[in-house]
DNA sequence: AAACGAATCTGGAACGTTCCAGATTCGGGT
DNA sequence: ACCCGAATCTGGAACGTTCCAGATTCGTTT
């Protein structure tokens, strides 16, 4: 260490010095810091994590980066933990399951002391092993993955409740639902909404179209594509609801589209209501009402399950938060025949 | 290591076969890698990193993760990157120049063997300083923010000028602009504009409004936020434009909303282009006609430059990229009176 | 003046890997 | 039987830090 040098002292006492330890002479401290300053000297995490055991580093792996819904789970992430002094390194895997594997491995072999997983694509067994290492919190599934695994997600059964509550009130009675694909967020909305118009009343109305061909590993949210959603919002539209509940904010722009194309645009030829409140919901006209998840806190959330792990607790913990309706522009009334 | 132990050989042999060094025999080789194996071993890159000085790490310091322009130029630098062997790290600055630094500094602590810089915000003399222990290679600045930092950018003067001719091909004369804050992307177009209409014989048409007050150390691009870009565009309009380029998608997305509410919708009633080419463009209605930079291509770019360096260029390097017109449904002849 | 204790500092071990110089084994040519 | 070289393997040094046990200094108490 040429600081050591410089400063005329042994290296374990730059070491101190620098950490800013209380048994180091005013007068040392200063003229070792002067040195570091000037030799533009940053200590090495990687040796310190290397003897310490623990590198005060937290990994954050994504699906994908370019999806805002994760975006602002890892700020929540972000947060929490540079409040506790740890630093966030963030790996992404793209929508490609062995990429995730590798990735979450780069992240263990920097031997991070925890990681969130803002994703509900890595295999179970993938993350088991992970959490025989490390803390892993997982964020937005709604299901366990795999046992060691915490997990923090939003209520999708109450999101569902609440958005058809919503059309209801308005007045509406025929309320269809444009469902997703066959992944697990999508079945529990589905369900969500079937049981609120069940518990409504409103059984007989129930409508149900939805993409893909509803096969559980699909490739992707909406199998088909784009395609595939508009023609599920067409066929959904042409059996006549006053409302729609979609299960996501793409589902609903696609019921945005038909609708407005069809002659009965929103809200005053239907109502819309979409889920995840994307940035989408704020740019698209009208401004569409959606379930809003609490992606801040539930990033937030996380740390503190992680760091609660690092402290010691050794049962899995589950975390489901209740997700806020945002109302926007497109709901309103039914038009009175 | 306890794999050494169980596989009845030497740590060094162990390091051999797992890098599959061909003079290990077969027969060892298969014996400590079952081994490992069955311990779940992972080696420990802080240590490798330690003694071999190099990590095989790229760091990728980004301002903004909810940047969908940020993010694809993310994976240009992934993909490159991974054909090389080495692996991505992400580290989230957000808006925050303070911030900025840190995690730059995190970066360079783990010992990271270059650094793709997404943004347009970190301070010069930051940027001179890392740039001085490793590479770095900065994407999306036009000009060249210190010496030792390699830079990718767009043209964005060529870029104003295809949107420009775009629209004077459709036969417009009126294109006006709306301009950004005073940062230096929106300064280049601005000027590329100004440049082109000139050029094509139009400087007499030439209209330009901003938002902001045009200060160029604003805290965000489009300072005043939506209300300003809303009332500019307003004004704009009220000079009646037959065409309208804006500064970007956002900015291209307020002239879209005031021209719908005067009663003169695009592409019909005004021609709007837009910058940046991000998901707006295609979620918008009309769907937006905009200038779309190749960012997977300055991603891949980026990281060929990083590499360079690491292959002992010295002299700084300053690629520019031209831009391609995306031509959607905004964009139309303009309405014979 | 001796003894003590607090304050300040130091040297080497340790972390998990790679690298290097050399040790051991083995088959084959003389 | 002997030697040689190739193939295979080993032990310690090194990387840059922290940690620990102890060394040194110095003011104070007895």
């Amino acid at each position: 260490m040429d600081v050591a040098a410089a400063a005329g002292v042994s290296k374990s006492l730059v070491s101190l010095a620098l950490r800013g330890d209380h048994g180091v002479s005013a007068a040392t401290s200063a003229r070792i810091l002067d040195a570091a300053e000037r030799l533009g000297y940053r200590s090495n995490t990687l040796a310190r994590g290397l003897v310490q055991g623990r590198t005060m580093l937290l990994g954050v792996l994504l699906t994908d980066l370019a999806n805002p819904y994760h975006t602002e789970v890892v700020s929540g992430v972000e947060e929490a933990a540079e409040e506790r002094g740890f630093t966030v390194l963030l790996a992404h895997g793209r929508r490609d399951r062995a990429r995730l594997a590798r990735q979450l491995d780069a992240l263990l072999q920097l031997n991070v002391d925890g990681v969130v997983v803002v994703s509900s694509w890595p295999e179970p067994q993938v993350l088991a092993a992970a959490a025989r290492r490390v803390p892993v919190v997982m964020v937005g599934r709604p299901e366990t993955p795999a046992p060691g695994v915490d997990t923090v997600a939003n209520d999708d059964r109450a999101g569902a409740e609440a958005a058809v509550r919503h059309l209801a009130e308005l007045g509406h009675e025929r309320i269809a639902h444009l469902a997703g694909s066959g992944r697990p967020a999508s079945r529990a909305r589905e369900a969500g909404y079937r049981e609120t118009m069940r518990n409504l009343g409103l059984a007989a109305h129930t409508t149900v179209r939805g993409v893909g061909g509803g096969s559980d590993h699909g490739t992707d949210s909406g199998t088909g594509g784009a395609g595939s959603r508009e023609r599920a919002a067409a066929e959904l539209l042409a059996t006549g609801p006053t409302a729609v509940f979609a299960t996501n904010d793409l589902a609903a722009l696609a019921v945005l589209d038909r609708a407005h194309e069809a002659g009965r645009p929103a809200p005053g030829g239907v109502s819309v209501v979409g889920y995840d409140n994307t940035s989408l919901a704020e740019t698209v006209r009208p401004r569409l009402t959606s379930v809003d998840q609490p992606r801040l806190v539930m990033g937030r959330l996380a740390t503190g399950l992680l760091l609660e792990r690092l402290g010691g607790r050794v049962e899995d913990r589950h975390e489901v938060l209740t997700p806020d309706l945002v109302v926007r522009a497109s709901t309103a009334p039914p038009r009175p025949r």
